[in-house]
RNA sequence: GAGACUGUAGCUCAGUUGGUUUAGAGCAUUACCUUGACAGGGUAGGGGUCGGGGGUUCGAAUCCCUCCAGUCUCACCA
């Protein structure tokens, strides 16, 4: 059969991911092999694929291949989590267009057409995940709300709550006013954003008390009033002397007025500080500095709110720091998480102003049902037309947002379910620090120790419909957690008699937290909270591949659902990838729009040349910035080994070679590929290890494009129109084969075409299922031998090319005599590969420098090419006094190492073997260049 | 405010416990070659005082200190 010119990606992949499907290769079922386990961080069920999902997969696709054809028993386990918050803002929406408010829906008739929007777009991105050539367990696929994992976050919830690790609370939470529902601290995005601080005076309530000093002041004024209008100069008034009475008095009552004014001020006033003028409706409180002596005389006194006139008390706690703002402060409890702190120290009243929806409610008692933010300026208007407003300073402060909706978080007290997350941390933090799970890279345990450390309760409770309901219920007061109803009802009928019916109990309205279903995620898809099934084989699971910012989301509570509930860890590794960013290093963003689409690039270079392209950039655990022109140099990669392909199997083939010369030559070829592969292979395995993918892609392509296509095939290529020997055409096929063999796991389409194409394959024979090659010994020198000798190729290419001589141009070539130049051309073959390689018509030993040649130095063997030409005796000198200087300059750091006693005293006896080595080498290379260099002159 | 990380060729990065030629790769670039697998090719070359300064050491891109520049994370300063 003819191959095609080109290589089809397209056909390519269309052919073998079926195939691969119907031989049920990515299936797993427990058995006696060790067993390598990867569950896939479920992504979105609604969502895309998008660049961030490319590199994971591939990673987690090249694990699990590469584990499958290492022997082991590979299963990987997909599926998506249902995305409480972003999956029901998409079924809001698309009802708010039906014209449906989600207000007038019941629960059942929500969560209907949230299911059908599920059904309708989920696992879209699943079906994506295959045109990358995801080697996923697709029967295995779970779904964070199907039926077994629903079960299991049930129980996991009673569990915690019988286990006293999980309560109900009032607390400061983090609202979110456009989805309305409470929010965990980690899905709030903090950064600093241009605001306002306002500066706004409060009057100070005196209860009708008068200032003795004031009232002192005030007479004064009035008796100076008087004497200043006597003494006011007039037709009538003679004399200097009243005149300038007149002046001094006049100046000292402005002095007066004005000392008035500011103590009055400073009596009657107290101006704050705030970035929220919208809510000093729900003010109870200014506080200051208890040792701040600016305010020590307002000890026991109350001030009045502007705009509603509400007294507040003025009270005195050191967490006013004295030196911001002006010092005091407005304190707020229903609307500030400090605010509430203090409130509950100094016993205030909570007075809260924002309704759910952000909008000012009655409590507010003005501007109600405005939204805070249009609220804050009419606020601002309010108070400064009445004089509150003492001034605005730019402020640029944190602001929490919603990583989901975007929306200002706003702080509201509220009665909430929480984890104790201190109660479950222990295990997890330690099993990270001692490297029971090993962070790649290793970093991330700073990251991890740091939030682990300070760790927070987790509120699980979210006030949606979509997701797990809170399975519990409450009666008279009392809450009953259990698995289901009846169950609750027994507790309630335990507790209150018999006479509790179902109807009297009412479950919690709120649905969990969806991180709170995916912490299980390393077992619930084995159906694993109960050992005995299949989690006993697949848990804990090998490596978990994904970006390290769900860390604290995902990462960290995994590992503690982990301990609570099997006892052990996870996953033994995980290797956080970067983000992937434009090759600005922007990130990519859908209003940038600059992220590229995913199946588009499949579509433009083929799901190897996109994989190749996601590898070749991606160093672990560094942000990549990813560039098109990478994916293009990995298809270009599968171009270059489709006409490998091409060009090997147009070979005719003959019993022998052409000559005994070139079979010695294909001999020493092929021993070269085989060490070389060795050589390489090693490597593979200990970068494997480290995760160092971007290593071993780079190193395949630079293998396979350099050594194997660059070096191997044309050394072993037959002259033009001769036929090539059986053995080595076998040889050249076997090593390709390897190689497929071995990049398979990086680029799996192309490598099982061209593995198929290269010999008869029976049904059921495919390179995914054959077995990784093995590294086999190294002989080192052999390989230096082979360098000296491409290096020597490279080195007569290189004098043809400077003295414009055809490639094929036969050339006469003399090598000095020497031991280890005899030793040398006594390897088999090596005399003629230089021969072929090189184009040269002879090679002949010799003592003395033959005339009209040119020489160089390979290894330590000093080498002569005869040119017809007359030689240019300057340029020559130039050429041969720059390496004498590079020598020379290497041998005196050489000399200088040498020549430390304390050197070769201290270092270890190898180091000091090969510095002498070094020594030899540059003195023996001097000498020949020095020679040549006298010769010429 | 606290902490982490990064700084090596025009770009993106390697450089694995300090010693394998006085620093490597890919891409880009330059010159040349190219009817014999491959212009998505071949051959060769240029390009870096390893952010600056100081120190430890026989020896530093690698360890320590300091400064500079950048990135990120965490944190309740109104």
């Amino acid at each position: 059969m003819k191959l095609a010119d080109r290589y089809n990606a397209k056909e390519t992949e269309e052919k073998w991911y079926p195939h691969w499907m119907e031989q049920k290769y990515f299936a797993s079922k427990p058995d006696d092999r060790e067993a390598f386990t990867v569950v896939i961080p479920p992504p979105n069920v609604t969502g895309i694929l998008h660049m961030g999902h490319m590199l994971n997969n591939t990673i987690q696709d090249i694990l699990i291949r590469k584990a499958r054809m290492d022997g082991k028993n590979a299963c990987w386990v997909p599926g998506t989590d249902h995305a409480s918050i972003a999956t029901e803002a998409k079924v809001v929406r698309k009802l708010r267009e039906q014209g449906i408010k989600k207000g007038d829906l019941t629960r059942e008739a929500f969560l209907k057409h949230a299911w059908d929007w599920t059904d309708e777009y989920g696992g879209k991105i699943l079906m994506q995940l295959r045109k990358l050539g995801a080697s996923c367990d697709w029967d295995r696929t779970a779904f964070t709300m199907d039926e077994v994992r629903s079960k299991q976050v049930i129980k996991v919830f009673v569990d915690l709550y019988n286990k006293g690790k999980l309560y109900r609370g009032l607390r400061m939470v983090n609202w979110d006013p456009q989805a309305q529902t409470v929010l965990s601290n980690e899905e709030v995005l903090h950064s600093d954003e241009d605001s306002f601080l306002y500066h706004l005076r409060y009057k100070i309530d005196h209860n009708g008390e008068e200032s003795a000093e004031l009232n002192r002041l005030s007479r004064k004024i009035k008796q100076l009033k008087a004497e200043v209008k006597y003494y006011k100069p007039n037709a009538k008034s003679k004399g200097t002397y009243a005149k300038s009475s007149y002046h001094s008095l006049s100046n000292l009552l402005k002095k007066l007025e004005a000392e008035y004014a500011a103590k009055e001020e400073a009596y009657n006033w107290l101006t704050i500080a705030t970035k929220r003028p919208e809510t000093i409706m729900g003010d109870t409180a200014i506080a200051v500095h208890p040792e701040d002596p600016r305010y020590t005389h307002l000890k026991g006194k109350r001030a009045i709110v502007p705009l509603i006139n509400r007294s507040v008390p003025i009270i005195f706690d050191d967490y006013v720091e004295m030196d911001f703002g002006t010092g005091a402060l407005k304190v707020t409890p229903a609307h500030d998480p400090n605010d509430y702190e203090i409130g509950l120290r100094h016993k205030l009243e909570v007075i809260d102003t924002i309704a759910d929806d952000g909008k000012l409610n009655e409590k507010a008692q003005i501007h109600i049902g405005i939204d805070r933010f249009e609220a804050r300026d009419l606020v601002k208007n309010d108070l400064e037309t009445a004089g509150h407003l003492v001034r605005l300073e730019p402020y640029k402060g944190s602001i929490g947002r919603s990583e989901r909706t975007g929306a200002v978080v706003e702080p509201k007290l509220s009665l909430q379910w929480y984890v104790d997350m201190k109660k479950i941390a222990a295990p997890a933090l330690e099993a990270v620090m001692t490297d029971e799970i090993e962070f790649f890279p290793k970093k991330y345990k700073n990251t991890y120790h740091t939030w682990m450390d300070g760790i927070r309760d987790w509120c699980i409770s979210r006030q949606l419909w979509w997701g797990h309901q809170i399975p519990a219920w409450y009666y008279k007061g009392e809450t009953f957690v259990a698995t289901n109803a009846d169950d609750a009802l027994k507790l309630a009928q335990a507790k209150f008699g018999k006479d509790v019916k179902l109807a009297d109990l009412k479950q919690d309205e709120d649905a969990l937290d969806t991180w709170f279903s995916s912490w299980l995620w390393p077992f619930s898809v084995f159906d694993g909270m109960e050992s005995g099934g299949e989690v006993d084989y697949y848990y804990p699971t090998s490596v978990l591949v994904t970006g390290w910012d769900i860390i604290f989301f995902w990462v960290a509570r995994m590992v503690m659902a982990g301990y609570e509930w099997k006892g052990t860890f996870p996953f033994k590794d995980v290797y956080f990838t970067g983000m992937v960013r434009d090759k600005q290093g922007r990130k990519m963003s859908k209003s940038l729009g600059n992220s590229p689409d995913a199946l588009g690039l499949i579509e433009d270079y083929g799901a190897d040349g996109v994989r190749f392209g996601m590898m070749s950039c991606s160093p672990a655990g560094g942000d990549l910035l990813f560039d098109k022109k990478l994916c293009e140099q990995g298809a270009a990669f599968c171009t270059k080994m489709w006409n490998a392909l091409k060009l090997i199997k147009g070979w005719e083939v003959a019993d022998k070679a052409v000559s005994p010369d070139l079979e010695k030559v294909n001999a020493l070829a092929a021993k070269w590929m085989e060490q070389r592969l060795s050589n390489i292979l090693t490597d593979i395995e200990s970068n494997f290890k480290t995760y160092r993918l971007s290593e071993v892609t780079m190193d395949l392509y630079k293998f396979i494009f350099g050594d194997f296509c660059g070096w191997y095939l044309e050394i072993i290529k037959p002259p033009y129109g001769s036929p090539i020997d059986k053995a080595t055409y076998n040889q050249a096929i076997n090593f390709f084969e390897t190689l497929m063999t071995v990049l398979h796991p990086i680029m799996p389409f192309v490598t099982e075409e061209i593995w198929h194409q290269l010999k008869d394959r029976k049904h059921g024979e495919d390179c995914m299922m054959s077995q990784y090659p093995k590294a086999g010994k190294v002989d080192a020198a052999f390989l230096k031998n082979f360098e000296t000798v491409k290096d020597t190729i490279t080195k007569i290419r290189e004098i043809r090319q400077k003295n414009q001589l055809k490639s094929y141009e036969p050339l006469k070539a003399f090598v000095q005599e020497s031991a280890s130049a005899k030793g040398f051309f006594d390897i088999d073959g090596m005399k003629e590969l230089l021969q072929k390689m090189a184009a040269l018509e002879s090679l002949d030993f010799t003592k003395a420098e033959p005339e009209n040649t040119v020489n160089f130095i390979s290894g330590t063997e000093k080498f002569y090419v005869e040119l017809n030409l007359t030689i240019d005796v300057a340029a020559e000198k130039e050429r041969i006094s720059k390496e004498l200087d590079y020598m020379k300059g290497f041998l005196v750091s050489v000399d200088k190492k040498l020549s430390n006693e304390r050197f070769v005293n201290n270092a270890p006896a190898k180091v000091v073997e090969n510095e002498r080595n070094k020594q030899a080498d540059a003195v023996a290379k001097i000498a020949i260049l020095e020679e040549s260099l006298a010769k010429l002159n």
